[in-house]
DNA sequence: CACAGCGCTGCAAAGGTTTGCAATGAAGTA
DNA sequence: TACTTCATTGCAAACCTTTGCAGCGCTGTG
């Protein structure tokens, strides 16, 4: 086993000494109740004491125990965060901004990954039931109902994904796909292939849906080919029968499916976009270093992971779980309003799209070229639509 | 704002009614200690018992509170995750292999996203603290007195930085810039750039330290230039430095710079690797996806991830924190073994490196090409070695 | 028969915090 | 002066679970 090296030294070292509520009370020379209050209702204890016990507890490094505040309060002050595939770029900028924003309003986030396992999802969700304030729910790929059934046991919000009765952040893909297909009925594609992704998945449904119809009205015909698994090999798979169908023009479930779309018609011989348009979903960070540089509908990921953790919040300020008086059956039939929010997609044409065979020679390029009506992630979406949303 | 679209509805949703340990008790007739038992130490209670009480549990839906159990037990099975950037496609298999690893031994794992601000990962270490049984710090850019000084409040492992007396996983980035630079200079080339990191990261002195080494044993000339932010723009940013400096080849600290490097040198018209060579550090996903593929080190981050874990939970279990009996100092001075692990790194050699001006005309190419000695993440180097390193 | 041992179970304390209620003292009002 | 009000603080229960100890009924041994 040559592959690594291991150094090993023993040292003395201090064990962490807990220091709580009672250590920080007995220096200040109060109670603890009032140490409690200093922290979490200040206004109810003498400025003189306050200042007293809070340097007491600064000095001796003191933190409340969330764990044990949580016991009581029913409240943890954590959300879960239950993710299909980290490694999926689609993910990361999602759960980075779903991570600050929870910071920023002082709760922590459990981040779970499920390797698209429908089951995982599931058995995670129960495990971080007890643990968690509420769930954020990305892309599940479970079925709807379990997904209402689970909503009994936690508070949920999902994301990408459809829930009657429950709060959802959507990216509207079907006008993205709508978009999409336009573009590629402007450049002259007559011939054009759906590339789709995971069956379970709503925005695929959604895609295909909207892109169906956006073909129709345009005249060209649509073929779609799938499911196929979301990933980079999942696109340069279905390469050859893409060569095969015939089309001129392809739309992707997403960008990592788009690009390895074009490496496998490049090993084909078959050139991007001069034989065959791409276009991809997404926007991830690679689509724009790849080359050619890929057309994509750039999904608002950020904005998405920020008003899905509002939402949450939201929800579940208005009504505090358990706790206190639990005694029977508590707060059954408690009247929760939900909401809905769909967040808006955006066509980022680059270069992976071209004229195709029914292209007017007249005005060789149908469509604005280059930057065009590019933003990515522009600043207009983000917390602002949030807070309208959640409010209505 | 037009760009979202929001609709809601109220429904009547029963409110998690939470079962605890009592109510399995009242239903299957026994103590609520019995129960307990039940869960945690099974091969105590007698056999009809637990099967009435197991019956009564999964009947009811109850679910160990482990916040409850965490308060005595002064363990959380939680583990804390401290990431310079999840959105540096670095990380998300680093953190994917980890949170494996951590589930598969009933832990979960707080994931943090620093922002590259070593002010947040002091914060979130202190944040963290109660909440988790161990901390797994990657990549920070604290200062090593800061991490030995938070690592007395809470179990840490140190990932991708070397801090004496604290469990390390380290890549074995020296050994990759030295690889690298032979690579180089086997190449032909003789006047090479190193673009640097990070100041306040370990990998960087490291990488400057051996390829500085490599390239005097090699008869070449390493310019530094940097430091630079660890991302794609960071790397283009510098173009026009690296052409005006004149080398033929250069050594990015990661493959974002890389990449965005050979993005920026491609906008002034010069190509790789034709003109310039350049080699990357990670083997990330992307840097088979771009044109030309990267040549790279590849840093074995899945592996990373799961030793982390390994170490962190090894740590742990031979020192149980706090709990029973915290009178005064309980523990001060406990002795513990730490172990330091190097993990290997392997150039993996692409389309972006060629022949350099003082290539020997013979034969065009020095070092075998194509898939090469190609192994990223490959399966010698994960658990067994995990293994071997802990026990030690 | 006395007693030890065993398998199983109940009892109660402990863990750190929050919070309703009561007690204290002082200031304000009539 | 007697009474009310208010600000401040202490008391103790409660949250849910684990765990050392003791008790129970029984069997086996001396």
């Amino acid at each position: 086993m040559g592959h690594t090296h291991v150094t090993a030294t023993t040292s003395d070292e201090g064990a962490a000494v807990p220091v709580t509520i009672r250590d920080v009370a007995r220096a200040s020379g109060v109670h603890i109740s009032t140490v409690s209050r200093t922290f979490s209702a200040p206004h109810l204890v003498n400025p003189e004491t306050r200042v007293r016990v809070l340097a007491c507890a600064e000095d001796l490094g003191y933190r409340p125990n969330r764990a044990a505040r949580a016991l009581i309060t029913g409240r943890t002050h954590n959300i879960g965060l239950i993710i299909a595939d980290i490694a999926n770029p689609f993910f990361p900028p999602l759960i980075k901004a779903a991570e600050g924003q929870a910071r920023h309003r002082d709760y922590h986030v459990f981040v779970a990954d499920t390797n698209e396992d429908p089951t995982a999802e599931e058995e995670l969700v129960h495990a971080l039931a007890k643990q968690v304030d509420g769930v954020l729910l990305c892309s599940p790929r479970m079925s709807n109902s379990l997904i209402e059934q689970l909503s009994r046991e936690v508070p949920l919000v999902v994301v990408n994904r459809q829930v009657t009765g429950l709060p959802c952040v959507l990216m509207d893909v079907g006008q993205g796909a709508r978009s999409a297909i336009e573009h590629l009925v402007g450049l002259g594609h007559r011939s054009i292939a759906l590339l789709g992704g995971p069956r379970s998945s709503w925005t695929n449904r959604e895609m295909r849906r909207a892109a169906n119809a956006a073909a129709r009205a345009g005249g060209a015909e649509l073929t779609v080919l799938g499911p196929n698994a979301p990933t980079e090999v999942g696109g340069s798979a279905v390469a050859e029968q893409v060569r095969r169908s015939g089309v001129s023009a392809v739309l992707a479930y997403n960008d990592l499916m788009a690009i390895g779309l074009i490496e496998g018609l490049d090993a084909l011989g078959v050139r991007v976009p001069q034989e065959v348009s791409v276009v991809g979903v997404d926007d991830i960070t690679l689509s724009r270093l790849t080359r050619p540089k890929l057309t994509t509908v750039a999904t608002p990921t950020g904005a998405a992971g920020r008003t899905a953790v509002d939402m949450l919040l939201q929800q579940d300020i208005e009504s505090p779980r358990g706790a206190r008086g639990s005694g029977a059956g508590t707060a059954l039939g408690v009247r929760r309003t939900t909401a809905q929010v769909m967040l808006q997609t955006d066509l980022v044409i680059r270069d992976s799209t071209g004229p195709g065979p029914y292209a007017r020679p007249a005005r060789p390029l149908a469509a604005p070229r280059g930057p065009g009506p590019h933003c990515p992630a522009g600043p207009g979406i983000p917390t602002a639509a949030t807070g309208d949303a959640v409010a209505s």
